[in-house]
RNA sequence: CGGGGUGUAGCGUAGCCCGGUUAUCGCGCCUGCUUUGGGAGCAGGAGGUCGCAGGUUCGAAUCCUGCCACCCCGACCA
């Protein structure tokens, strides 16, 4: 990312923020850690909203819709889960305004106070449970696999853009099985949809493992977790998918008849991911010249400026333009044909940049004369010059190459960035001048979690699924240890 | 909720300590001409409750009091 990008914080947020505004992707509100996700942003949303969802599908899931209000009995049904929640709900108390008699505005109408307060759902388990209850008679029925695209709010008491907005956009996905081990396996099986999206369409590599009890969600037996690692050494959770064993079940009475004829509780999961994913897209790729998008899911995937000087020339660029344009939409490429007179091409080459577009392509007289067009790739800023026929093939191939180019460059420096350590002094010492992941070893003790996080603010971001046996003792401790855990310093 | 900081045009800002003509500059915006292969040049122009309310004063962006909003640090956080 290079020379703006510190190891501080706040130097990061400042770039970060000032890119994503630059880059039209979004911008405060001014609305409690709101955001308005301007065009640009949506489409990229939209994009990864397509792939997921065709994904889960693929795997037997439908999608459903469920109230954004929760009544508040609900979340205190379940123990652990309210206990995670009621710090952070908005509640809804009255249903209705009225005009101030001192003529001073509008207030709220006392007389219209609601029996039992709304709670504005800051994730639906309790809801939708509620309705698995009725969904739910036999083994028949099972599993159930319900997926919702929703909002959420989350009053945090700090946010930051894309990280931890009051309100975000996500998927939320609930399901219910007949046995332990079937449940266990649509948690892993989600946690596999995530990474390989991460991997193949946001090109951000991830490290798949499972949290440790502190930092487990609220009701869940078995958090399991992607972890991606940011361009300034600190780790960024990106997707999360739960074993909730029968808690929510037992909560929400959810009991099916059994093959055999008897009455159990059913096995549940439940899984998201967030508008977040746009914030590791961001702090994954970009470099001091703005947005790098990998193909897969930049809105416009190749973007055509024609150089011209009045309308002849321009009609002319225009008919060799055309062709390509038509090809290039053939092979379900997104294409943009900038002709706009109000701009000159050096101004479009950098508004293009900053946006990620991944692919450019330039045709003026020389090219017209030469039979070529120039082609500039955002990945490495190269350009070259290549004929006419046959552009829509390259341009294919180009992009195949950048959607690669940009997770092996990621991946390089992730795995870079992964680094053993078998001392605290050393752990202090390279959290603090090269950051990153540490994989180190740990006692297995919430205790021992907890002190090095308030000595060193780094935490464990996950134990890796299989992990190599490779005994050793706790850093802080020195006690026994099974197994290397992951720390970072994270977002 | 505690500590620190900032509010001046769409955006970024100078001025404030030490009150005094018409509130500074850059970007952006509008008009015209020339330009167009890496963020164009020149000329002209529009745009302001100086966060809000009150006070001191002949006079307040500037001093005083109160309030509000936002940012950063902490506590908190699938």
């Amino acid at each position: 990312m290079g020379k703006n990008l510190t190891k501080r914080a706040e130097d990061y947020s400042k770039w970060y923020n000032e890119l994503v505004v630059k880059a039209d992707l979004a911008e405060n509100s001014g609305v409690r850690g709101c955001m308005v996700i301007k065009p640009y942003g949506f489409a990229i949303w939209e994009k990864m909203q397509a792939a997921l969802d065709k994904m889960f599908k693929e795997t037997g899931h439908q999608n459903a819709y469920f109230p954004i209000f929760i009544p508040k009995s609900y979340l205190s049904k379940e123990a652990s889960h309210v206990e995670g929640f009621a710090k952070e709900c908005a509640v809804v108390t009255h249903y209705r305004l009225k005009n101030a008699e001192d003529g001073s505005g509008i207030v709220v109408d006392e007389n219209a106070k609601l029996e039992e307060e709304l709670i504005v759902r800051p994730t639906s388990e309790t809801i939708i449970w509620d309705t698995f209850r009725k969904w739910i008679q036999s083994y028949r029925d099972l599993p159930l696999k319900i997926n919702q695209w929703a909002n959420v709010v989350r009053w945090e008491m700090r946010t930051r853009l894309f990280l931890r907005t009051s309100e975000f956009l996500w998927q939320e996905g609930h399901t219910a099985h007949a046995t332990k081990e079937e449940a266990v396996e649509e948690a892993e099986t989600i946690l596999r949809i995530y990474a390989e999206f991460a991997e193949a369409h946001m090109a951000v590599p991830v490290i798949k493992g499972t949290k440790t009890s502190s930092e487990r969600f609220a009701g869940a037996l078995e958090t399991y977790c992607i972890e991606a690692l940011m361009q300034d050494g600190k780790a960024l959770q990106a997707g999360t998918s739960h074993f909730l064993g029968q808690n929510f079940a037992k909560a929400f009475d959810v009991q099916f008849d059994t093959r055999e004829g008897d009455r159990d509780y059913v096995w549940a999961t439940s899984w998201g991911v967030s508008t977040r994913l746009m914030g590791a897209l961001v702090m994954t790729h970009s470099d001091d010249n703005g947005l790098v998008l990998p193909p897969k899911l930049a809105p416009i995937e190749v973007v055509i400026v024609p150089i011209y000087r009045g309308e002849e020339q321009l009609e002319a660029i225009s008919e060799k333009v055309l062709p390509v344009m038509e090809a290039l939409k053939k092979m379900g490429i997104s294409v943009k044909y900038d002709d706009r007179d109000t701009h000159k091409p050096g101004f479009k080459f950098n508004e293009y940049e900053l946006k990620g577009v991944p692919v450019r392509l330039a045709i003026g007289p020389r090219d017209m004369e030469n039979g070529t067009f120039e082609v500039a790739r955002r990945d490495t800023l190269k350009k070259e010059i290549v004929p006419a026929a046959g552009i829509a093939d390259h341009i294919a191939g180009l992009l195949k190459e950048i959607q690669e180019n940009i997770y092996r460059k990621a991946a390089v420096f992730r795995d870079a960035h992964i680094t053993e350590v078998d001392t605290y002094e050393e752990f202090k010492k390279v959290l603090e001048t090269k950051g990153g992941f540490l994989s180190a070893h740990w006692d297995g003790t919430d205790e021992t979690e907890e002190r090095i996080k308030e000595e060193t603010k780094a935490t464990i971001r996950c134990i890796p699924l299989d992990p190599k046996e490779a005994p050793g003792k706790c850093i802080l401790t020195g006690k026994p240890s099974p197994y290397r855990v992951l720390f970072a310093k994270a977002y």
